[in-house]
DNA sequence: ATAACTGCAAATTATTTGCATGAGC
DNA sequence: GCTCATGCAAATAATTTGCAGTTAT
């Protein structure tokens, strides 16, 4: 890690592509949006740029949904599901588990900081 | 996936190993562990019978870990903390969450079938 | 000027698969 | 005996890293 971060043009067309993007991509559908702007950058600058800026709080890195690693522009606590059949990662209209925050702090031997909870089930589309 | 799966001396060494462990090893751990008494067991049969227990519902797939798939020999509902500096698994002591059970079924568009609630934080031996 | 960032290619890590042989039921 | 399971090796998939050249501050 390091102390200063840059403001590249790689940076900025990756925030600006994931801005709005409700889909959750995984590193590998971030580089081709953003291909689209800047043919020549490589899939490496993608993972470095969407790592450093999930450390710096400005994106969500998804850890929940299997194998592949998914970012969310949205870093306001929300809930997300995923569908077992399409794989699809949704948000999930659910905001009533403030119960949860209270579970931060200090919980038995272990001082927590932060949860990630997902959901699975079948969306609407897959459900016929 | 097969109709009907067989009780080898291999699955049979992975079952009781795994059983009581509650460190939610890897499944490179569980080979290393199951090796000692079948030293010819090969890494990939212990991932498929580890796959194949997942998904008859004898053991627990915990995919909320970061890169590593983690397995879990109980199976009734309970919550995971994942310590941000040694990496290490818990179970936690928090049980009041029955409120997820409520959000189980319809939720909006998406039939919601389960979840995967792991907290992060940093464990006691860990604090200093 | 200097430290951070890039593209490229190669390396790593976790997991899966093809296939010939072996073993439950 | 008929499948399913195994061991081995090779293949895949996701992510990370080394490095020499480039760029933001």
């Amino acid at each position: 890690m390091q102390i200063h971060t840059r403001m590249t043009k790689q940076k900025r067309v990756i925030v600006e592509e994931l801005a709005g993007m409700r889909t959750h991509p995984t590193a590998n559908e971030v580089y081709q949006l953003v291909r689209s702007r800047l043919p020549k950058i490589s899939l490496a600058t993608v993972y470095r740029n969407l790592e450093q800026l999930s450390e710096d709080g400005s994106i969500r890195r998804i850890d929940i949904c299997g194998s592949q690693r998914r970012f969310d522009p949205i870093v306001e606590p929300h809930h997300h599901m995923r569908c077992n059949i399409c794989k699809s990662v949704y948000d999930l209209p659910v905001q009533k588990l403030e119960e949860l925050e209270g579970c931060m702090g200090k919980c038995g031997e272990y001082t927590l900081t932060g949860y990630n909870l997902a959901f699975c089930g079948v969306c609407h589309r897959c459900d016929k």
